[in-house]
DNA sequence: GGTGAAAGAAAAGACTT
DNA sequence: AAGTCTTTTCTTTCACC
């Protein structure tokens, strides 16, 4: 499971959740590698998983959507956990589901064109299997998405100091 | 702010945000247009802000980050407020954070190397402004975030009968 | 695991419909 | 807006260190 990760991994990681729309070149420019290495390293960072996807996120407001929801969602017995989590994933407007631990089985995170869909979609969850469900509704961003604080593996920094 | 889409850009969209780790040909084989018309209207959808952003998503635990907890908060007053609110910028291990409307006032994701490093992170957030403070472990993953069910802007199926 | 050069592929631009 | 064709640029591979 674990990737071993140097000092350039954590540089090209950090680039590429950042901004993954540059060509090689740039890239390798910003970690100071030739850009044959570079892509030998992102190959190799997609291959072992350390890279799940690269992909294009939306303005969702932009696109139709101006209300996220996130709901926090428990389930009363093994029946309508089935029946909950097979409506999750039938419903579209449920971009992302996870399992969690603590007050609630379940953080769900959904998009709306209007209030009314935004209701139609509560109504189906909370009759499909959803106990208890608290909502909140998205205002702001008030920290977008930061690349995780990566260091480098143990093994690659007593690699170098030797 | 609201973009004007048609048939096409919506499948645009849908596929770049399933994978955006293709060659602009493959793309327009994808859509049906040519190579051309087809970088064309990336770099308008791109322009127009429709999407925001081409990035890569990390393995967390692969990437020596096993635990993601999810952390609803709320602040008790304005000075309460503002020192939560930069403590949530400062910590590295705050990897979002939303303002919301509903039970609580804030939702925030963190990532952890470990237990001790999630209690550090819990302690600066409860002792910098944070009340009350639920945390939820994230157990796995039940939906993977999907593509926006997006559709033509209205305009577009007009134009499309005319 | 890195470099540098050479071949192949894709992107960018100009022009036409 | 979209298609085609040409030019320019980037990606990819390979031989070598």
């Amino acid at each position: 499971m674990a990737v071993e990760l140097d000092e350039i991994d954590v540089k090209l990681l950090t680039q590429l959740q950042q901004d993954a729309d540059r060509t090689n070149l740039e890239l390798a420019e910003l970690v100071g590698l030739s850009p044959a290495a570079t892509l030998h390293r992102v190959r190799r960072l997609k291959e072992s998983g350390a890279i799940r996807i690269v992909s294009a996120s939306l303005d969702a407001a932009a696109v139709g959507f101006p209300l996220t929801v996130f709901m926090a969602v428990t389930t009363a017995n093994a029946r309508a956990t089935e029946r909950f989590e097979r409506e999750v994933q039938l419903l579209p407007q449920v971009v992302s589901a996870e399992t969690v631990a603590g007050e609630m089985d379940y953080w769900l995170t959904v998009v709306a064109r209007d209030v009314e869909d935004l209701e139609h979609t509560l109504t189906r969850i909370a009759t499909h299997g959803g106990g208890r469900v608290v909502t909140y509704l998205r205002l702001k961003q008030l920290k977008p998405p930061t690349p995780l604080p990566l260091l480098p593996s143990s093994a690659s920094r007593q690699r170098r100091r030797s």
